[in-house]
DNA sequence: CGTAACATTGATCTGGATCAAGTGCCGTGG
DNA sequence: CCACGGCACTTGATCCAGATCAATGTTACG
């Protein structure tokens, strides 16, 4: 049947949570997940509602929004295949999640997902790593929002993404230039660093002026000395 | 014997993660935990180093501090009573934590204390869940951080510390006026806030001045008017 | 008391926001 | 095939909140 079989194509069936669980225990997920495409712009969960949904993201990139009661917003977590998305436990979701780029998810009932996390103490170890994790990533990236300037902030931002898109493959040799496509708007950049649009841009051309970035055009940016960018993301 | 009877006595024995172990079980921590003095100024844990120690605090305020390569810093977290300390997995500490008041600990090796987690569920789900609000709060403050104006900030500080002055028991009555002490110094403040000492200090006057806020000396603050000062944290 | 750390207040400077045009890049339709 | 319109991006001019620099005032403590 479909539903005993969805896990077994999943592209991140080892590095999500369901890793942890032998070939049977998948069964009882099996049961319970749902595919579901999620397209860009869409929102999957909204702030303020009721958790009601988990799940694992198979594809495509979700950005984590909080946003203040007069509506400026900060994205405050973006979302990679296969990290774990929504609250396990009840209460009100305090961030919204949509789509940066088309995306599929593996939707599991909060309640249900609950139950499969206090039976199977080896996921629930898992989730609270990554969770420690997150907040670690969180906390580091305060001081970045609080102390650092725009240009440590792009350079900053640009070596994550390298490092990420080196993670799953890219154009270009690891050592000398390499290219590759944010998948995401300058708009986007902004509201992740704690900037706007023009800000975002005039920094990148600076950078592409003094030779650290090239910008073929489009999303496509080409890394050409990682070092500086370091550099100047970091100063010692 | 006294390792024996630590936990006896404990302050927060049932709000810490301990509360979720039986007595019997206690026994097991018993013959881990050592308390410890740590006087304000005093690091606990530095950044870099390995973990080697977890531990819940009994009393006194301690700061989770972020630093850049060049000396900035940032207070990524405050810790108060009850509140965990520390990471229970092997790894290199990302942020330093050190005492913003005289503080007491109850310690625990790192190895011995993720021995303990993992065998007693019930309180790693706790740790997750509180993992969990930590990242919701974690990612509260970016918001603010980012986007909230010097203002906007001081007035959800104080917010935010009349509700912790009010759970433990202050001055005054909970919907007049209501006075007490801020555990920080005006430095202290703007590491939380992103903000410099100076500017901390402009918008404490100005709330002063426009009737919201008391200021009757020393670290002493009066919530004259509870309801502005919320305004002023979140304009709708 | 004296002094050292902390806090307020004032004057000035500046990084990044805001406001305002352009410019290039498709996709659509004529 | 090219004109058109919409969007994302760049670039420029100006403004302003908050940083920085500089005294001065205040509190706590030996």
């Amino acid at each position: 049947m479909l539903a005993a079989t969805i896990c077994v194509d999943c592209a991140v069936r080892d590095q999500s949570l369901c890793g942890s669980l032998t070939n049977s225990e998948l069964h009882a997920l099996n049961t319970l997940g749902r595919r579901r495409i999620v397209r860009r712009g869409e929102t999957l969960i909204w702030a303020g509602e009721d958790n009601i949904l988990c799940a694992n993201l198979l594809s495509g990139v979700l950005k984590l929004v909080a946003s203040s009661g007069d509506g400026r917003e900060q994205i405050v977590g973006l979302l990679y295949p296969a990290d774990f998305v929504g609250q396990p436990y009840p209460g009100q979701a305090d961030f919204s999640v949509s789509a940066l780029t088309d995306a599929e998810v593996c939707i599991f009932p909060r309640a249900s997902f609950e139950r499969v996390l206090t039976d199977h103490a080896r996921m629930e170890r898992l989730l609270l790593q990554r969770t420690l994790a997150a907040l670690d990533e969180a906390r580091s990236r305060m001081l970045t929002l609080a102390r650092k300037s725009a240009s440590e902030k792009v350079a900053g931002f640009l070596v994550d993404m390298a490092t990420r898109a080196a993670a799953t493959g890219c154009r270009g040799t690891p050592r000398g230039p390499v290219t590759f496509d944010l998948p995401l708007s300058r708009g986007q950049i902004a509201d992740i660093l704690g900037l706007t649009i023009e800000t975002v841009s005039r920094q990148m051309t600076q950078l592409k002026t003094r030779g650290v970035i090239g910008l073929p055009g489009g999303r496509a940016i080409t890394i050409v000395d990682r070092d500086a960018l370091a550099a100047r993301a970091d100063p010692a």
